[in-house]
DNA sequence: CGCTGCCTTGACCATGATCAACGCACGTGG
DNA sequence: CCACGTGCGTTGATCATGGTCAAGGCAGCG
């Protein structure tokens, strides 16, 4: 049941039998409630369970010595953002939520012997810990060879596709980070997140409802962005 | 023999015994000179082997619209650059050669089949590609949030770690790339970089022989850099 | 009613990009 | 053996993208 999330989740990417999914859904799952704000995981930690994000927003960061904060990856419904931590013993970055959600635990002993059993599983959680490093590198192209506007549009488009693809909402993104958000992930000021996104209503590709992004031009922000999802390696592009 | 290369580096992160050590040592390979600036496998592709680096310089990279490339990672003996296309069909990046070497390839199905039968080879060859991810986010904090002064220090400390790990050469780096080339892994131009490797020359961190970069000053050059190689997630570290 | 968190805007500044040359070592062909 | 070309490192001058500082607005909530 709570397991219905990361099942969505994985079928995106890789498709699953019905045992499979049984299997999955069958996994020992602690649920609670996370606030916003709340750190789950630390850097330094050796964690002996997993954590599935239920509902809220999650991300994992670094901070780093003079007190700003670069975000790695943002983490919605069915993502499992320390998968990793099955095979790295220590956490090199935290994990935290921005906002309020249900987050379960599952312990590592019951995914490593769930993956000795079902090797096609294995296989799917393997590929989806390759397809967070495939977005790690699109962020890097961006922060490294591409403008302030581009990076934007890029990271709008491709938090709205990875909504689309657990069926959350549809040319809008489910749960918008804030600027600063934006900003720590993007490596940018807030100023000029704002800025930029203020550029990008003018130019008619995005709109604002409050704290919420709505695509108003989806080709528009594609070729702003140059957007190609090949790279979220989903099974039916968006 | 030729495998020799992925077992040290395997074992640099991960306890082989003797007869995994031999398992992986008999996966069918066939090597083949590589020239410098040669494109291995591209973006597009869907190999079917994977490409085990045994000398030279090899890395991943991503070109732009604008002609403008990101560099994603360096590789030296005994990395498997593409070891996800093991689990991830289409390339989502380019693999090239920066330094003439010696490649190997070896099938996809060896490999998986190797996988079913021995749990512990598919862990480590899987905490591989959890360690390149960790390396990326590690990029990510220092192209979003550091100085270039700081990033061209962490760099270096990072294939000088990298480069002792397999036991290559000891305070510096054992293939140096070009000045352009750490450019394009950091997000600064060449110009830059020449300038910033200048002030490290200056300050005493590092000193150069022809293009080869020595350190000169390892505890002053991980404080530069806040290098700190829990990331790199080494059995030992430096 | 008054915080608090977030969005917004203006003015000024700095890090690093761009453009343009030059030097230097090495390899190659006449 | 030397002339030339090529790839890479080096340096100066100028420019621009995006950062920093400062302040105000607005909605939601206790």
């Amino acid at each position: 049941m709570s397991a219905h999330a990361i099942i969505q989740k994985l079928q995106s990417i890789y498709d699953l039998t019905t045992q499979e999914r049984q299997t999955i859904g069958s996994l020992p799952v602690h649920v609670r409630d996370a606030k916003a704000g709340e750190t789950l995981v630390r850097e330094g930690d050796r964690p002996t369970q997993c954590c599935l994000v239920i509902s809220g927003l999650a991300c994992r960061f670094k901070v780093v010595a003079d007190g700003s904060r670069q975000i790695m990856s943002f983490h919605i419904s069915g993502d499992v953002p320390d998968l990793q931590s099955l095979h790295i013993d220590v956490m090199d970055h935290d994990l935290g939520m921005l906002q309020a959600g249900k987050v379960a635990f599952i312990p590592h002993a019951a995914i490593l012997a769930m993956n000795e059993r079902h090797p096609r599983i294995a296989a799917a959680l393997w590929r989806n810990t390759l397809v967070d490093a495939a977005i790690f590198r699109q962020w890097m192209v961006g922060m490294g060879r591409k403008s302030a506007y581009s990076r934007v549009a890029h990271l709008i488009c491709e938090l709205v596709v990875l909504s689309q693809s657990v069926g959350l909402s549809d040319y809008a993104i489910e749960r918008t980070p804030t600027q600063e958000e934006f900003g720590d992930a993007l490596g940018l000021s807030v100023v000029h997140v704002n800025r930029t996104i203020r550029a990008l209503r003018e130019n008619g590709l995005v709109s604002t409802n409050g704290r919420q992004l709505l695509v108003a031009d989806w080709e528009g922000l594609k070729s702003a962005a140059e957007f190609d999802p090949t790279y979220l390696h989903l099974k039916k592009a968006a």
